[in-house]
DNA sequence: CCAAGACTGGAACGGATCGTTCCGGTCTGC
DNA sequence: GCAGACCGGAACGATCCGTTCCAGTCTTGG
């Protein structure tokens, strides 16, 4: 049997890392984004695309469910950690760590779930409040928290976004500690990454759509 | 000179309003939402909308320029405030719960901004930073902490969002709560309003697309 | 009661977009 | 050198959406 793959196979076996990847990157910076986008960035045909998925929506599912299966192995492997509080620290920064939770609340919606995502996600839920559970055992997590906030924490921090990919990682970084830390003066460390500055910030004002030039002067 | 408006006149008075407020709930939703669900909402016709606005791209930067405007009301407002960090506190209370950042940050780069809407974006920074810099001399905000830094915050608090607008906003003052009391036990107030529920979160999931039933058997 | 006109609802149009299919070409292994 | 796996990208058909347009309704003034 040859374990050494050759030519196209090779090429086969890259697309399939590099259209996931592609995909990932596309569908996270605009979750309506067409199909030939995705093509596009991964520097291959459309063909390469449907040759791997039935349809659009099997694209979208597989990559959504990738992010569950992520956030699932994030929550495990957090909850190796001792400490209550620090395996929850160490938790949410996995999962923004990972951009995972922005993917699945961006494509959530836009495909029937299968039964096992459906499974993974309950999974995932029990993870995440075993996690709170502990870190409230440990009497350091505020006693008025529940795990439906710390979901909206990654909400939150999933929101945060810039046109460079590690940037973001960066700010949401900072924000995560700024959340963990509260913003009153306390005894933490010092926020993390240099801080964001106005012009990052404004990029969304730069593409300022062309319309078409659509006079009506008639 | 008759001040007293009656029949088409009052209907056209008062669609004024409902169609900007129409507009707001519609592309806060979703800021791709097409003309025809503005008009829906609002009950009115498409010809109620096209009277009052050149096009699509008018209506959205007007709806965007009056949220920027209510932002700078809320900065002024909140500057009154004696204390440098009690104002800064109102501040981001006011914008959060008037729910204008969200709008502008969904709206940004979908129209070419006027002169006058740069002018009173870099006047809403300047005052974003004057309130910045009191809750720093007051020494109560963390010397780390940047204009940004706030900003973000904002963004951050935008991007939760459940269906029914009430609870959003109750939402996100709980999380908007949490930033700025932080996670580690400290000597503030419990967070206000009931917690979020495990199933008010997962509404995203609720609408699981039609797919048109395009079967592929042949 | 009538006519003019302000204002509206919603169908219709034309253009753009996008998911999917299909065909011709290239490379590999035999 | 040929069969087949695999690919690029044009072409197709459907849908969507912004805008225009026209017929209908209500109000006012006489």
């Amino acid at each position: 049997m040859t374990t050494n793959l050759s030519g196209r196979r090779v090429q086969a076996a890259r697309n399939d890392g590099v259209i996931l990847s592609a995909a990932r990157d596309v569908f996270l910076e605009d979750p309506k984004a067409p199909i030939a986008a995705v093509a596009e960035r991964a520097g291959v045909g459309i063909s390469a695309l449907y040759r791997r998925y039935k349809s659009k929506e099997d694209l979208l599912r597989t990559l959504c469910h990738d992010g569950l299966r992520t956030f699932i192995a994030e929550a495990e492997r957090a909850a190796e950690e001792e400490d209550g509080w620090v395996a929850l620290v160490r938790f949410l920064g996995g999962v923004v760590e990972a951009d995972v939770h922005s993917l699945t609340v961006h494509l959530a919606g836009t495909f029937t779930s299968t039964p096992e995502m459906i499974a993974d996600a309950v999974r995932a839920g029990t993870l995440a409040g075993d996690l709170v559970a502990r870190a409230h055992g440990d009497g350091t997590l505020r006693p008025d928290v529940v795990v439906a906030d710390v979901t909206l924490v990654l909400e939150a921090c999933a929101a945060i976004r810039v046109p460079d990919r590690d940037r973001t990682v960066e700010l949401r970084r900072r924000q995560l500690a700024l959340i963990l830390d509260g913003m009153r003066r306390g005894d933490g460390d010092a926020l993390p990454g240099p801080p964001p500055d106005a012009a990052e910030l404004n990029w969304r004002w730069a593409q300022s759509r062309q319309p078409a030039q659509r006079d009506t002067t008639e």
